[in-house]
DNA sequence: CCGACTTTGTGCGCGCGTTCACAAAGGCTT
DNA sequence: AAGCCTTTGTGAACGCGCGCACAAAGTCGG
């Protein structure tokens, strides 16, 4: 599911506060979501709670992180290092979650030879090369739209089978490869239209009809 | 909708290439959704097709551009000028979209004064200030997670409406706020969960076997 | 040891979004 | 002008996830 991963986080922070027990309503809360929600998640994975008291934080933690996969770690490429890319290749969150950025890789003559956190930003020629070599599953894609589906079919080619686009194109796939699209522009335009709404919704026409636009 | 933003981006590159009409399936193609659901997604907004030709580009572009309120300027603000905030400052996908970033804030003295992307960095002191001269409705956050409730408590109450949250914690906000998240590290996960899920299910005491067959 | 209280796990109904399939509508050809 | 062909707009069924509400289960105090 995808909320593991945010249940995940809060019973991190829960840990760090010390508290070795918790009910699903204090984790529902702390989640953001409805409790019976939260219990039907977690019995769906199969870990117990104990009636009338509620879930060790420590034991779900570790049933929650095995059935993401986050008990192995993983190697990730960064495609693309403009300023999105360099971001991405500084970010504590990846590292803390068994995330290990294994390669960068970008086209530009000019970065390529970088060092970014510790890493050498190699050529895109490369590509096929520095995937296979360092067993590489998960690629980022922070290229510029125009180039992001041929550099997907070629990290598809490699080996690759998740991605986590940030361009903004929609890309084609074969059968057995996941793509994950995180596209700023359109969560700025989401808000820009709830935002509209609050103010008595478009120039000259009414809409009530349209509520719920996603909810997250 | 949150399709209405892939909808148009689509439409604006058929637009590039001169493409005066097109029909819900190519444009349903090109956007990465079934066909019947685009059309009554665009049905929603009104009759804008032609029937046994299709919509016009154009046409449908400024409908749904009015439809989500980017007809007029939204002034930005993003707060946390990390790795991240630079990203996001440099980001040219925003502009082109009709959003303006009008003010960048931070708490770290060696970063306030700065100029990035011809705006200069203003401590975050003067968030209120700022936030209500700029007209800004719309607010980024990009700090660290420990910061982010006080910084998100801080723009709303200077009356900011729609929030884009880039750290790792469920933000609580009055009715009538709307916030949207991105969290990378969870974006990761969930693809780490898809991968594991390939490779033959999660590594537990019941996997076992499989994982002797696998070799890894 | 027992009864009362707490909390999990889940059966069930409701509402929403998706999709199929088709009739209405407009254009194009002859 | 008339019929054919294409494509829209939508009625209706399907599927799914959400959440209520409750019974089973386990704890704790007496």
């Amino acid at each position: 599911m995808a909320r593991l991963p945010v249940y995940l986080r809060a019973l991190h922070t829960l840990a760090d506060r010390g508290i070795v027990t918790v009910s699903s309503e204090e984790l529902a809360a702390a989640a953001g979501v409805n409790s019976a929600k939260l219990r039907k998640d977690l019995s769906h994975l199969g870990s117990y709670g104990t009636r009338g008291v509620g879930y060790e934080v420590q034991y779900l933690v570790y049933q929650i992180s095995r059935e993401l996969g986050l008990t192995q770690d993983w190697s990730v490429a960064i495609v693309g290092l403009g300023n999105l890319g360099r971001a991405l290749a500084g970010y504590g969150g990846f590292a803390s979650r068994g995330f290990r950025m294994a390669a960068l890789l970008d086209a530009d003559p000019a970065i390529v030879g970088e060092r970014i956190n510790g890493l050498t930003v190699e050529h895109i020629d490369k590509l096929e090369h520095v995937i296979t070599d360092c067993g590489i599953s998960i690629a980022v894609l922070a290229v510029p739209a125009s180039a992001a589906q041929a550099v997907c079919d070629r990290v598809v080619a490699s080996g690759v089978t998740s991605i986590l686009n940030f361009a903004p194109v929609v890309l084609t796939v074969p059968d057995g490869v996941d793509v994950r699209k995180v596209d700023l522009s359109i969560e700025l335009q989401i808000l820009a239209f709830h935002e509209q709404r609050k103010a008595g919704g478009p120039a000259g026409v009414e809409h009530e009809y349209l509520e719920a636009v996603d909810g997250q």
